[in-house]
DNA sequence: GTTCTCAAGGCAACCGGTTTCCTAATTTTC
DNA sequence: GAAAATTAGGAAACCGGTTGCCTTGAGAAC
């Protein structure tokens, strides 16, 4: 007795069905097996029904290769992270995936390294897989050139952004999330707050510190000493730190560029014996829960929303697809998320308020 | 004038150039087009240069597509991670990517969520598409049902592995990097040695405890008190050190399931005045760069060359696909990666040997 | 009984390539 | 100078679907 043939693997393993062992089992057309599983024509009902059992028995998936070449689209998009994927993009790509797979698109991942030979590679191969769009995203939020000039389909940054003003970029508000870290310590009471954040040169510490900086400006106070640009470590964090307390100025909060800086300060403060967030109140960002919730006392942070970013992106690039671009800069909010390191002590009579 | 057609953007960002039009361009039959471009069949070398030339100049990239339905292959294989994407796929996505692309395959992201609707609906879209081949990934270790019976295309199970023993799996010897670092400790003259990692019922827990009772059994050692089973957390390092400062016995080494985990042990021994490694030697597990570095002292760990168990995962895929399938688990070592918290003091004239 | 109408489904072109087979032109051979 | 051999390149089938158009047959209208 030959083996038997289940729905599940009914032609298996040999050669996927066809639409044309379809047809040739319901006794049709190959035109009239693809009308009735497709709801066109004018056909019987009954022989609709014999068409499409005989798809379920053989397991039929239609190729996509063969739609693709007729339809022109291949419901399929490209993403390209320009360095290595790491911890920023994971969350824009899990959102992207998101918002992608309800539009039933498969995700082409490309991991250029950094590498422009590999990016440009990688462009020539999404673009010979006939993509219907592109999404290209990074580690650092700095515009960077744009990824082709004239590409045949649409193109949107994620996280990163084009040089070109005219393309679609999707970016967090670095300079907003930083002021609203300002304006929680502000509200906080306090009123000496010092800046320690990554290299100078690195975009985001420099917009976050600017951004920083002119916020307090506006409530007419200064930073505590120059913004303290280094690394983005907790080693630098620590580092930084003993430069602060070797210095003539007090301070009773840190705003620092970066959960892993946050979490350097925290240790060096407490190695010091000041305490959190009594004697220092202390704000990361990213909202990294690494590092945030592991921190001692778990870190208040400003959370730049990268999954949302992805989504949001991932709906640009299905709204371009469909014919309705939306060039240009899009901004979205950093949201602040409150955690101990900033945490009023617990007065009676006091109620906690959550801003955002 | 008409905007000059430059190599780049000829024919965009319109529709991309076909065979047919390099053919007309080259005034060749498309035939002819598409052995010139293939180097097939016999043709003028001046014919040849002539349709290179008309392919250049509009930027053709043959469609996929098309190559796809006539030769049964897509140069494409699907990657389906049956949890969210996290720090332990990044490096296996990375390496298979890697080996992937160098095959000049393209991989189809998928992200499964731990629900199995999403991995089904995954699984399907990918046999669709017609992928060559499939790889599967999770966060844990732990053997899994197999994603499908009778595909009729190869799958490689990376890091997680398959519970049907034929299909092909590779998994890092995490038992025998347990070993390692027990040996280690014990090279280093410790003999009193603490276990605490994460919860019981998780495999890779279980696995690493119970292989370094046995690596001590076979010196006649004993841990000290039971393996302490809890979170992987950082939090749950601190008060496991808790635990083990308030209990009778002493220890001069402890060998922690995760890096957050030593770090956490390593936070709350320096609290308590303990030196590491001096009086505490410490060996952590997953060698992320974050929390063995940011570790004070810096952490000596163990490495499953995460990386690599994706290239060789991608490495047997890209053999079966081509007829040579290595069914079974294939197990790839773990490597030990010293630093400071297992330092042996520099003493004169002594010589420090890597061992690995 | 003849013509008209309409439902049901087959035929074939098409998408963009590759490949086989065949023809026409040129060169070689005697 | 005619036959054979060789070379260059065109025509068409094919991969697996979709779709427009045409054919067929049955029932309705006259």
């Amino acid at each position: 007795m030959p083996p038997r043939k289940t729905k599940e693997n009914a032609g298996s393993p040999g050669r996927p069905a066809t639409i044309s062992d379809v047809a040739r089992l319901a006794g049709v057309s190959v035109g009239t097996a693809s009308k009735a599983l497709n709801g066109r024509g004018s056909l019987r009902e009954e022989t609709r029904r014999r068409v499409r059992s005989a798809a379920d028995e053989l397991g039929f998936q239609p190729n996509t290769a063969a739609l693709a070449l007729n339809s022109g689209r291949t419901y399929t998009v490209g993403m390209i992270t320009t360095d290595t994927i790491g911890r920023f993009s994971i969350p824009l790509m899990t959102g992207a995936e998101d918002s992608l797979g309800a539009g039933r698109m498969s995700v082409f991942l490309c991991d250029a390294r950094d590498d422009p030979i590999r990016e440009q590679y990688y462009l020539r191969t999404l673009l010979s897989r006939r993509v219907d769009g592109i999404i290209v995203t990074g580690r650092r939020t700095q515009a960077r050139a744009p990824i082709g000039v004239d590409l045949p389909v649409p193109v949107v940054y994620a996280f990163i952004s084009s040089t070109d003003p005219d393309d679609c970029s999707v970016v967090p508000d670095e300079a907003g999330g930083a002021r609203k870290a300002v304006d929680h310590l502000l509200a906080l009471g306090r009123r000496r707050i010092a800046h320690v954040t990554g290299p100078e040169h690195h975009h985001s510490a420099a917009v976050r510190a600017s951004a920083a900086v002119g916020r307090l400006a506006e409530s007419g106070l200064d930073l505590v000493g120059p913004p303290l640009f280094g690394e983005w470590s907790e080693a630098w964090g620590r580092q930084a730190t003993g430069i602060l307390l070797g210095a003539d100025e007090g301070f009773d909060a840190v705003f620092c560029g970066s959960d892993q800086i946050a979490r350097g300060v925290a240790d060096a403060l407490r190695a010091a014996g000041r305490r959190v967030p009594d004697d220092v109140a202390l704000v990361g960002f990213d909202n990294w829960d690494v590092m945030a919730l592991a921190c001692q006392p778990p870190l208040t942070s400003i959370d730049m929303e990268l999954e949302g970013l992805g989504r949001t992106a991932a709906d640009l690039l299905l709204a371009a697809i469909n014919g309705q671009p939306a060039p240009g800069r899009h901004v979205s909010p950093c949201r602040l998320v409150l955690r101990e390191s900033t945490a009023v002590p617990v007065r009676p009579g006091a109620t906690r308020v959550e801003q955002v």
